[in-house]
DNA sequence: TTCGTTGTTTCACGAATAACGAACATAAGA
DNA sequence: TCTTATGTTCGTTATTCGTGAAACAACGAA
């Protein structure tokens, strides 16, 4: 699909993890996420057009808290739940336990 | 100084206070509230202009996070640590926590 | 090889953000 | 009252962000 980067958490910033889940969208997608699945791209119920769609899982996926797998023409995605505990602890379970967050819902497509 | 909002938390979503966050000036002024003490505005060594530092206590006080309390021509800034340990449990612990954060180094000038 | 599916990239655009200096507002103090 | 100290607001500039339409790329299937 693309050359698609997964940097280390290690070297990752807070501010950059945090502008990451302060968009609405990008926090519905990692809110779904949360639940360990993997989603397949196309899966994804966002309301916001396709190419917008791949600019946000792109800020997640390069801010560390994403990854993608492509298969064939398909691509999936998961949360990297370990990564991002182990570099910020306590970080995703107190954004993902809180209440009317602003985030969109983002749902999956039914078949 | 000037009419202040101090919004209720409860009704402050998530994403407004993780960009206020995201930003090194505005968590380097979090991080040096941190420890509770209340701070005079001209106390804080930032480096920007004081416009700007102006702007960014804006920005982390209609967030909600911080309070400011004039006193003559003067005004002091403290965290709402309380506040937003209820709304927003574990957030502002993981978020202090985490070493290397991008946040900019604010001090205090020393007189 | 041609076609359809699946994402990505490339503009283009308006809105928001961050920054500075200059002008302003307000309260204390001389 | 005049002056000083302390922040804030305004005007401007440059950058980034969020968005969609349209063109593109890669792969599997017919």
């Amino acid at each position: 699909m693309s050359k698609q980067v997964h940097p280390d958490l290690g070297a990752t910033q807070l501010t950059t993890v945090l502008a990451a889940l302060s968009n609405p969208v990008r926090l519905g997608i990692v809110r779904l996420l949360s639940d360990g699945s993997e989603r397949q791209w196309g899966e994804l119920d966002a309301p916001v057009a396709p190419s917008t769609l791949s600019k946000h899982l792109q800020v997640l996926r390069s801010a560390g808290l994403t990854r993608t797998r492509d298969e064939g023409t398909r691509c999936y995605v998961h949360l990297r739940r370990e990564d991002i505990d182990n570099r910020f602890p306590g970080l995703l379970d107190s954004v993902l336990s809180t209440a009317g967050s602003g985030a969109a819902d983002i749902g999956v497509k039914r078949p």
